[in-house]
DNA sequence: ACTTTCATTGACAACGCTGTCAGCTTGCTG
DNA sequence: CAGCAAGCTGACAGCGTTGTCAATGAAAGT
């Protein structure tokens, strides 16, 4: 097993295989039309001088850069990025992709701009394009424009031939609703999302139709606007705490809005869940860490980035089987943070 | 303003502005020995044309791939991981360089492999190397046996002409545990991070100074071993709590693990900080926004990051300034976990 | 004025792949 | 057994840069 210093080229490669240069490419890119012993020959000089194609040869002779971009909003919660980026990468590296990462700090007034510039640099071939960026008719509008397929993660209309990913948050918030219900509370206050997230809308479409379902009165006052992030959920439990009749029980959009309830609860010394019970979505690393343990729901989020890398991938390689994905299912997850109304 | 229908290449550039391809590769390139007026005429030509080099043929002509890594530990808190890659990508980009990110599951014990495939695969010039993996020694070992120069973030040796960024954790875990002096609390727990993590030495060192300089004795049964996650956090203070003297205040290693800590108190009853003084280090987006908010220790993360990426960038571009950097200033931020002593 | 020197510029060959297209083998048909 | 299609293989021309080296021009020294 000598070292070999410099590296091996496809040269190198159809010398030792006793082939020509355009058969070792057809071989290492898996094209038809080569005979299985040469194959072989080839396959086998590949392994012994440790041939690893050139990818910048590979990108200027054939046009194809194999980089797959994925672009986020930076305020985004950690955890569910970083799922997203494992699930994406899990797919990507072994098919011979680069992902390469780009935040973006919404809101930006160039942020066709900026993915333009971003795509052009990086020679991005595909994108895939997580919630909120999905929810902005531009980002896909420029996308369109610009050729680039994409793959988007987030509850929305897709045009023939896209790629999309979503899960069924709307039955998600109606079974957490549920659950409040059935543990006897009648008044549940609700913070809505960010109202740009396709996920906003949806997920207070569940909590509406559980009300309805059960004979609860849908009321205005417990529902307040919040833009996803821990203040603005803290604001809006205060609002709600301070009703002359407040409820006993908070739904929040997501978990960093749940975290700012049950902050602005401890301020006030109620006790959760005794005195309210809170839940939130998504699951975040921390919801099952802070005190009381958040009730909330789970999304597979590995599973649909793997699923939308997949697909990217898939219309890249040309491979083209468009099938429409089936939403994927969410979790609820029961923790302390929810009791029964005493 | 016409939309060119194909990308302009040098030629174009080269035939508007009257000159050679070289002489452009020169002006784009920043080479000396190019008069100004050239130049000038050049770079005119650049933007009318909206330029932009193919960086796959200037990799393949010149040998440079303009890539620099940024492998990290997958379990890594995220916010910290957020804050190293936008630093990090702050200096990158504008240099024109692409930043590729690589998650690694320790332990592994295949590392050394993996991260040499991805440098080869990915073409990496030059790595950034955060803590824990710049602490293991095998990564560096490796690292300098490919000649791949890195820049290490952590709290090593580094060998001479190497780069590394560092903070004063020792400084910070002394006025940590000096803070909780002054509050009057006379037993102190310590649960210890991971053993791997160069980091984990200093902050103990720190508070066993800070109990020396304060005439305060050392026991070693209100030390324990953690490893910088929650559950080890969770663990470690219930045996401090469990003890016949129990301490009043814990200082833990890092974030995760002081929630780990308040977390047990809060299943135990105990009033933080009435009963028990808590603080951890590195304040994390949840160290303000779970209750009550943590005492910790900030680091400058994405202003280490940018210098860490620029000391390696100057070095990839030859302009070697390797003037040694001073450690960076951690800032203790006093929340409300921590209390005097009743 | 005549070298000498150095700054400036250009011609052209890499770099390591993929695409195109032509040529050679097969195997099959009639 | 000729004739033809399909399967297989190779020669060679790009792809858009940078590196090398030679040519040119301008400034400086004698």
């Amino acid at each position: 097993m000598t070292p070999e210093r410099t590296k091996a080229t496809i040269f190198d490669v159809a010398r030792r295989a006793g082939v020509s240069i355009k058969t070792v490419s057809r071989v290492v890119n898996n094209e038809p039309n080569v005979r299985q012993r040469t194959r072989d020959k080839v396959l086998r000089s590949v392994r012994e001088l440790r041939y690893l194609p050139n990818a910048a040869a590979r990108e200027l002779g054939g046009k194809r850069s194999r980089v797959v971009g994925l672009i986020y909003e930076n305020a985004q919660e950690f955890s569910y990025l970083n799922d997203l980026f494992n699930g994406a990468l899990r797919i990507c590296e072994p098919a011979g992709y680069t992902l390469l990462l780009r935040p973006l700090t919404l809101p930006d007034p160039e942020i066709v701009e900026h993915i333009r510039q971003f795509a052009l640099n990086a020679r991005v071939e595909g994108f895939v394009l997580p919630a909120p960026l999905g929810d902005l008719p531009e980002v896909p509008a420029l996308l369109r424009e610009m050729k680039i397929p994409f793959a988007a993660i987030t509850p929305r209309e897709p045009a023939p031939d896209e790629i999309n990913i979503l899960c069924n948050d709307e039955a998600a918030s109606f079974s957490l609703t549920e659950l409040l219900i059935d543990q006897g509370h009648r008044a549940i206050g609700f913070i809505k999302g960010h109202p740009d997230h396709g996920a906003s809308a949806k997920r207070f479409a569940g909590y509406r139709q559980a009300l309805k379902k059960n004979g609860l009165p849908y009321s205005a006052r417990l529902v307040r606007q919040g833009y996803f992030d821990f203040d603005s959920g803290q604001t809006a439990a205060a609002r709600l705490l301070d009703l002359p009749q407040p409820p006993s029980a908070i739904l929040a959009s997501n978990d960093d809005m749940a975290a700012g309830v049950i902050f602005e609860a401890r301020g006030r010394g109620l006790n959760v869940p005794g005195d309210l019970s809170i839940a939130g979505f998504d699951d975040t690393r921390f919801s099952s860490r802070i005190w009381p343990p958040l009730t909330t729901v789970r999304q597979p989020i590995i599973r649909m980035a793997e699923t939308a890398a997949g697909l990217l991938i898939d219309k890249l390689d040309g491979s083209d089987t468009a099938k429409p994905e089936a939403p994927f299912e969410c979790e609820v997850v029961i923790r302390e943070s929810t009791a029964s109304l005493a």
